[in-house]
DNA sequence: CTCCGAATTGAACGACGTTCACGAGATTTA
DNA sequence: TAAATCTCGTGAACGTCGTTCAATTCGGAG
């Protein structure tokens, strides 16, 4: 039967897939993109060097796979930091469990902005929505300090929101010993946010 | 006479290095970081492979000097936004300013933040001068704005503002046609820093 | 046991940054 | 002027990278 052979093969292709996407999960988390070499990642899971390409298209499919992963990790980090009050104390802690997240797993979040598709692609649409899913968990809170603007509206403000701490935290991330101590880089994202919610409360003061 | 030998020798390498630096210019400006091959500069260049390795330490030292001069014209761009008569307006203003050297420059300024030391070395202080001088350029309109915060807590504050407008311009000039079209950036960018300063101006109020 | 199709293998390829033994050309010395 | 010396650009060669594909192995069907 031609059906089960396929389907053992599908079967084993997927373990492999899985053992691949793990040892690079791992490299990544440890020594960032520039670690995850084909060869080294070949040793690791026990496989072949072709046999990577028979799981994965290249190593970039690869790449946006460990992404979508620390995405999602990135993802129940924020979820875990909503359960606030205030809808501005919700968003100071969602600022934090970022900046939480990045310095917890520093390689691994670099790996999001650092990788670049080769030859200028445009990455697949399952990755740009995980992506964009971030953004959606700053709208809830926006919602409840802002009642009166449109949802479309908020949900640009979200990402407007996200991009702006995100700035903050690579920026402040990047040069570690040279100019921002630890301690001054919580302060100066707790100055952003509270900037920024102070100038929301006051126009939804306005707004009402 | 040995001198004059050297003396001619460091005119000529420095001849050189003006031409690789010339080359490796445009073609990060037309192709990015990506297109910055060792073979393609000594082509451009007319030299031979090797000859780059007596102009600098290698490519790493190359696209340093190049971000280098990026960073001037980013650093000229900006400047010419800070005739405005209110410290807001400038604020605002040097915001546009960066988004449209962004923009105008995409694969330079991309090669600002894409490019990564080698064996993780510290950059050098040059470089780093440089970066952080860019923060300066708010620091005026912020005194302005703020004349009771001392300096550096003003000096603090330019970081994070840069650092959260930065956030907005790289997020949303990453996925061009995705999410975020052309205007939309531009609307967002003037909320973020309209938020921003009208957090700042309330806390001048109270703070007088 | 033999056969066959599919899956796995790893040597080979081209491109990359970097190095270094060589040789050309200029300068000093006899 | 000829020989000796030194300097510096040269480009073939090296090690490493991602990727490919002819050869091989393997497991189930007859």
């Amino acid at each position: 039967m031609s059906e089960t052979r396929t389907e053992a093969g599908a079967q084993r292709r997927l373990k492999l897939r899985e053992r691949l996407l793990e040892v690079a999960r791992q490299s990544v988390a440890e020594r960032g993109l520039a670690g995850l070499k084909a060869r080294d990642l070949a040793a690791e899971a026990g496989c072949a060097l072709g046999a990577i390409y028979t799981a994965f298209d290249d190593l970039d499919e690869l790449t946006l796979r460990v992404n979508l992963s620390t995405l999602e990790r990135l993802g129940q980090s924020l979820d875990a930091a909503l359960n606030q009050a205030s809808p501005s104390d919700a968003l100071l802690a969602l600022a934090h469990a970022y900046l939480d997240f990045a310095r917890r797993e520093e390689p691994s979040w670099r790996a999001l902005f650092e990788h670049r598709l080769s030859g200028g692609a445009r990455v697949p649409d399952w990755y740009a929505d995980a992506r964009n899913q971030l953004f959606g968990r700053l709208e809830a809170p926006l919602a409840r300090l802002l009642p009166h603007r449109d949802p479309p509206s908020r949900a640009r403000l979200a990402r407007t929101l996200f991009s702006a701490v995100h700035g903050v935290v690579a920026l402040g991330l990047e040069e570690k010993l040279e100019a921002t101590p630890p301690e001054a880089l919580d302060a100066q994202l707790e100055t952003l946010v509270r900037l920024i919610a102070a100038g929301l409360a006051q126009e939804a003061a306005r707004g009402v």
